[in-house]
DNA sequence: CGTATTAGATACGCTACGTAGCGTAGCCAT
DNA sequence: ATGGCTACGCTACGTAGCGTATCTAATACG
């Protein structure tokens, strides 16, 4: 391991990045998103909010919709953490739903609704949103699934993550169409009809 | 009914708009959209393809959205039409979930997706959608969970409502996210594990 | 110190939007 | 036929936002 002197995070040379540009540039996309969607969290509106210069903004950034994954990234996280390992792993993962609904119906929603749009033709933010969000979180909850699966509470030639999409899919769909109210009983009620049929 | 002379489509004063032109439109935007994704579709370049002015689209549709949406309920209700009332409702539902996963695969799903994202800014964009397609579909589709419903083959406590979106959630999931693929396996394994735990 | 890098501030070229005005084309009623 | 009305294609315009380039000042390290 030649490494001698060098520390781990060895200090890049030059004129360090400041943490304050890049909270005050989160911040102000959040604001702007939560006020007026999407379309006003431009990046020339952010830079003039969160006093930077849009130079600044594309140093960290090679786009908006980078910026924004970063930020659904940091609100979802915090917002729904990630499920913790219990015993009772059913109730894990009715704990897990309910917060995920909480968040999709808050800003999450939207931001994710239009960022998968712009991902269409974007394969970087697909990417960016995949891993950020959507591979981790699906894999917690798999991993709760398979504890449940090991107990013999859910059956165990049913794919995981097929059980996932089966629990979250109805929720997004909602979410996203927007046709009908993501509700706490609709949560309650997915949840109950789901599992009847997945028991051994 | 004092309406002697004019038959019931009275003709409008003026040049009669021309539909070969509408056509030109739509068609320059299903090529553009195919080829290169949404953000390929601008008006200008559907306009200049369609061999039209853009002031010719400006005339019929506010927007860029608006003309999409018109363009994606024309796609979608040929490539899957509303499911056909039968004796037989479940094999009905499967037949309706598998062409809708089909249609989903092709052009419509991407389209779906970058118009849903655009609808999150747009309250006009979001209500053409629902009323366009996702209303009439998921009342069709609901209609035949109804029949199944009545005839004893999934319980009738669950609102007809719940049960559609348990089936198309799942699959639309899928489709916004592209985590993983909508398979005919996929399909099958979402209606046979719900309708499990759906019926009476 | 010298060097490297970031920060802020403009300015720039580009694309696309949506609008306005012009002259022409087509349909109807007088 | 003619006049009224509207759509059509064309061109040009002003605006918004993107992403880049260029400059000076600030801040670290050796």
């Amino acid at each position: 391991m030649p490494q001698h002197k060098q520390p781990v995070t060895s200090a890049a040379p030059g004129r360090p990045r400041s943490e304050q540009a890049r909270r005050a540039v989160l911040d102000a996309a959040h604001a702007l998103f939560d006020s007026g969607g999407l379309k006003a969290a431009t990046i020339e509106a952010i830079a003039a909010r969160a006093g930077v210069a849009k130079t600044t903004i594309y140093r960290r950034w090679p786009n908006r919709a980078s910026l924004l994954v970063d930020l659904l990234v940091e609100i979802g996280s915090t917002a729904a953490p990630s499920p913790k390992i219990g015993n009772d792993p059913l109730k894990a993962i009715r704990t897990e739903l309910r917060e995920v609904a909480v968040a999709l119906n808050g800003i999450s929603g939207r931001l994710v609704t239009g960022l998968l749009g712009e991902a269409q033709g974007d394969p970087e933010v697909r990417a960016a949103l995949l891993h950020g969000l959507f591979y981790p979180r699906t894999a917690a909850t798999a991993k709760v699934v398979a504890q449940a699966q090991g107990l013999g509470q859910i059956r165990s030639d049913v794919p995981a993550k097929l059980v996932v999409d089966m629990f979250i899919g109805p929720l997004f769909y909602r979410i996203m169409v927007q046709h009908e109210p993501v509700t706490e009983s609709f949560v309650k009620q997915v949840i109950d009809n789901t599992l009847a049929g997945l028991r051994p």
